[in-house]
DNA sequence: ATTATATTTCTATACATTTAGAAATATAAA
DNA sequence: TTTATATTTCTAAATGTATAGAAATATAAT
């Protein structure tokens, strides 16, 4: 029997969080370049409103797989590697 | 800039289909023990009606997740390991 | 101090998903 | 053929999520 563990939770979080396909481009975007603000990860995508990008940024950083840097007014993310590396090494490739 | 090609798609329905606790138990059960059929998986799990069962694990075969092989009124499922290498090799462990 | 920019929180709306009961379908067993 | 079992489809209700505009917060620049 699977038990209903934090590490399920931790990696339930983590699928429902790359499940959709905005925060999907939003992690392959920062696998590929790190250290991009908020609005720099905007300016890269199709037509997505502020708020909207701050909640899907916050799914990403609250599961774990995004890390961030504040300098000043801007947020900087990054992926964090060992966690892409242990539930979604596809973003890695 | 990310395209939206093909495969990312694919990687939303798989992740999708991984971020919600019901659908990654069933996927973990089967990397455990292959051919286990709709109702064997549902006396591993608390209380899931079969219908709601159906659901799931029509969304993990659809994105390719599990295989099935139909004999007779049963229908075993198995996880397609080459999907599960790809896009989450964390099942597996 | 005022203004400008970056990001978040609040709020509401539209949309999608989960869930299960009931009915339907399919095969097997008696 | 009737009955039993496995699974799916239909339907509806409850819940959850995505989205963005407006207001709020925070820091930086003038």
């Amino acid at each position: 029997m699977i038990e209903d563990n934090a590490d399920i939770h931790q990696a339930v979080k983590v699928y429902k969080a790359l499940g959709e396909p905005t925060r999907l481009k939003i992690a392959l975007l920062l696998t590929e370049e790190k250290n991009l603000c908020c609005s720099d990860i905007g300016g890269k995508l199709e037509s997505v409103a502020g708020s909207t990008l701050s909640h899907h940024l916050k799914q990403l950083t609250d599961c774990g797989l995004l890390t961030l840097r504040k300098d000043g007014t801007y947020i900087y993310y990054s992926v964090n590697r060992d966690m892409a590396q242990k539930y979604a090494p596809y973003l890695l490739v």
